[in-house]
DNA sequence: GTGGTCTAGACCACG
DNA sequence: GTGGTCTAGACCACT
């Protein structure tokens, strides 16, 4: 797994890391056991501050991504990550809202966008079949 | 136009109000050429600082969204809003990306999130047909 | 409302300081819609680092304690808190269940450990009538 | 007696195994003058440090649960748990009190609570008759 | 050596 | 002036 990250993007660093490992997660480069680096490896590895690597794990871990096992450490969860509820899928709507609000605005029509997610998945298939 | 903001909500306010304003744009609920209320009015109106409807309104202006003329006021793009280039997919590609990865992780596969996005263009097009 | 922190407890003191403010909330001395202090405000107060009681605002506003507005700043939850669900009652059910059990070792019968609780429930009663 | 420990649970596996035991003498599943396995072969049983078991051990001696002799090894209090005293009843209404400051706020009244602490009492009583 | 907690000081985005 | 983010360094509990 390799993390890369843009101290100059507005994004912040520990959501960068989170999004970086659901990534790695969804690719099937991370699999369901496995074990991550702990905070204080992986924040010298990539150098930065072990509470901010801490503060990602953490919103993994809420979002059931990650379990922190007394003994393994800290892994990716075993079982899977939870399967998309109604909630989630409400949040989603909400965030990709504005996203389809400003393409429609410019000029995009649903195929297009449509498409352009389509591009986005198979970036996931490919790595699906193996590693 | 009718402006709903989440004082609670993590998303800060020029955000959401800049978002309401390209919804309303992609709705056509608001017509190229058809003014805006000035950044006073607007801002007495929600009750919201200057600054924050400045914000939005410098925001959209640099999307294309609007003009912003000294004497004639705030207006909506009469020659519509920029089309997209690949400048904006690109831009588009990176922010739906981590949207796309944890629906993976979460089980969801492309038809279900193809549908989702669906629902939300339909949203639209019902508004397509008249005011 | 007055905040007592024990320093030399094993407890966290950002859980202290949680429980403190959801014990205030409960009988009433903090209402609906109340304004909590800043961060800085409170923790300078207290005499404890600004984190600390960030963390603290974070577990309670994740409770559904309190709201962090963007206006009126941090404030208990106008609604009131969240009612007690089935999820709740569950974990509730897990933290008493060790109590209970080393009471019933220690010769306690149910009516005293009731009685007990009674006493609890009589300190939040008083408070009830006004303030 | 078995052993059902959470190695992903915020609690101490130490405290874990503590209060395992504590509701298996409450139970009358472990009976006094019963012994218990060996710190060593407790561990090796359920596959956890030495030390780990030993801590835990060391706080049901503590607590008055257990004898440790260094010949007979380790026992079940053949006099039964002391009796709850003063100081412990003051130590439980201590450590009730968040819980119960809580469920306040979550619109529980004194009814539910009890109703809750009842059904786990009777967890206990069910077992009472016969092991 | 692991994660959890606390402190401290700095910068920024927001309103 | 507010909360949010990041850094840094320290101590402790747990295994």
């Amino acid at each position: 797994m390799q993390i890369k990250l843009d101290f100059e993007s507005d994004e912040p660093i520990y959501t960068q890391l989170t999004q970086q490992i659901i990534t790695s997660i969804a690719k099937k480069e991370l699999l369901p056991g496995e074990r991550l680096p702990s905070v204080r490896a992986l924040a010298a590895d990539i150098g930065i501050n072990l509470h901010t690597v801490n503060k990602a794990y953490q919103q993994l871990k809420q979002g059931g991504f990650i379990l922190i096992h007394r003994q393994r450490g800290v892994v990716v969860n075993p079982d899977g990550t939870p399967h998309a509820d109604q909630t989630y899928k409400e949040e989603l709507l909400k965030k990709l809202h504005p996203f389809i609000a400003e393409s429609i605005c410019r000029g995009m029509n649903e195929d297009e966008f449509q498409q352009l997610c389509s591009h986005i998945f198979s970036e996931f298939k490919v790595q699906e079949g193996g590693k």
